[in-house]
DNA sequence: CTGTTAGCGCATTCAA
DNA sequence: TTGAATGCGCTAACAG
């Protein structure tokens, strides 16, 4: 742990002073060719590495991006932290990821974190932070949002339209014959769950069919959920002939509960998820799920934030998330 | 974007000097009462964040500990992830991640970002880099190393002994009658891969089975070479009662390569993973795996660099990370 | 107990 | 073109 090289052994090996240093190491002004060569020939033999600590504080500006995910261990969010990656990519900035574990007080800490660490922009990954709060950070930094939708910051959310996206499915799920759908939500205090939620009614009204409370379960967005629902629907004898889950984990879960039970997707069950996560392509049967185009997200976040370092005074476009349906093997016509 | 505020602001609004703020906002020394109240308030009321880029050049310590991950993406880094998250918890060190795509050029980039940011301690996980690289950064860093064995630093490195659990899962499918095993490597340049192999030949060797090369295939860690290891199989009229994957992406392809033709797991044949993802618990039918203790892995590469870090002149306990096999249902008996 | 001062490493202004 | 000097925000001696 030999001390750190510093402009000044650089200046002192090459017998210049600390600025001719900085200025040929920055290309911020003219340099005589020959102090040039020396110092570059210096700064390369002592493997000189700029403090970016010191030349944030003196520049005001840290060319890091902050991001806070809510776990890094859930699939979802990966896709999009990849989309945010090589949305950065070339531009000078580097994101940087920390954890909120989806708690409002590991949120805040860690959005400090960053702001002490005095990141440019900041992107947030969903959470529980309230809207006035992201409104608040929104007029101290360059933010984006992924999955969430705040009234007052609408270009700068990067989320599809949740209602819409399940009204797809259910009616999709209708259109085929399924009069009798069962639907798994997710954690009632996320917005999303409600609002998937909210496009499974819609779309059941639309069709004019009922709505039958004793076909929704109250999940969690975990496999578990899944399981759970599937016993507590055939346990209670509810009929149906097809799960529409508020999201993929859970129509996992669900799949292996009916599997548990000998009931056969789609041939007697259809499933319906909603995300499209990657390993949706590789479950048994393919999962037919909304598609979520999460790495597209990602990548529109990191343009957000980089439209608003860049070009502050231009507005900022609204997003464009198309919404479409990734039609597998897991669902198919109600029997007659 | 207001400027930030800072100790002069307070030291002003409280009539005192910067000094005695920063005391008091460090309790570094004995304040009196009152100018200690009046400091304190005047932080509270102006919003005072520290600028940890500040306290780091003056302190020559960032509290920040970098975290090169591969691959946001891969269900595997992320259960490292948590771990790593939950073994800094509570240190005063955060832990900042950024990522390397398996690719050796962004890996080097990410690692120079990271040490230009003044990060205490290094964390990486996989990746590219030679020994030799390693060795040099753990020199310079309180480092550890999340599924590599590097000689010379065994014990900042958290990994299970691949030939070991790959000699484990092979004997496993052996010793329920099968004779003819398939084994799906990993990519051949990563180490883990090639013991992985090694173990299943010694498996086999201990057995007194031969070893027929035409029972290896070549794949990359990704679900997709499951699909073409069955096709290739199958195709080419090799026989076969088990296959044992060098991870669970594989196995997940390979289970629906096998759906398509109409093989049962386990009934036709019998399926084992190595890695033992969280997904894997939930997939038809859950999976028999090689157990990696993930989140273990993590929590204890976490206390390996604070180790360093905090008792730098004690030396690094050996890690103690356990292997074992989590049996679920796509293994059985061989047909007599 | 407290204020003044000297840097941490760097970019940048100001003279030369 | 160059060096000396200044200051970014903060901590840690150093004198009181």
């Amino acid at each position: 742990m030999t001390r750190n090289v510093t402009i000044k052994d650089i200046a002192r090996a090459a017998d210049v002073s600390i600025s001719t240093v900085s200025r040929t190491l920055n290309g911020s002004s003219a340099v005589a060719g020959d102090k040039r060569a020396r110092v570059l020939a210096a700064a390369q033999e002592l493997g000189y590495e700029p403090n970016a600590a010191a030349q944030g504080l003196v520049r005001g500006r840290s060319m890091t991006i902050g991001v806070l995910t809510q776990d890094i261990a859930s699939p979802f969010y990966n896709e999009v932290s990849r989309g945010i990656d090589a949305g950065f990519a070339g531009s000078g900035y580097q994101p940087i990821f920390v954890n909120g574990h989806w708690e409002i007080q590991d949120e805040s800490a860690a959005i400090t974190a960053l702001t002490r660490r005095q990141v440019d922009g900041l992107i947030i990954l969903g959470g529980r932070l309230t809207d006035q709060a992201l409104r608040d950070l929104a007029a101290r930094f360059p933010l984006a949002l992924v999955g969430r939708r705040v009234p007052g910051l609408e270009p700068m959310c990067l989320s599809i339209d949740n209602v819409q996206g399940a009204f797809l499915a259910t009616t999709h799920l209708i259109q085929l014959g399924h009069r009798r759908i069962g639907h798994l939500t997710g954690v009632p205090s996320q917005r999303d769950a409600v609002d998937r939620l909210e496009g499974y009614r819609l779309a059941l009204a639309d069709a004019g069919l009922a709505f039958d409370p004793r076909l929704v379960f109250e999940g969690d967005f975990n496999e578990t959920a899944g399981i759970l629902a599937v016993e507590h629907w055939l346990g209670q004898g509810v009929g149906l002939s097809a799960i529409f889950a508020a999201n993929d984990q859970m129509a996992y879960g669900a799949r292996l509960g009916l599997y548990r039970r000998g009931i056969r997707v789609p041939d007697d069950i259809s499933l319906m998820g909603f995300d499209d996560l990657p390993a949706s392509q590789f479950t048994l049967p393919p999962l037919t799920s909304v598609h979520q185009p999460l790495f597209e997200m990602g990548q529109q976040a990191a343009s957000a934030v980089l439209h608003q370092l860049l070009t502050p005074d231009e507005p900022l476009p609204h997003p464009d998330l198309p919404l479409t349906l990734s039609v597998r093997e897991s669902v198919r016509y109600a029997r007659p």
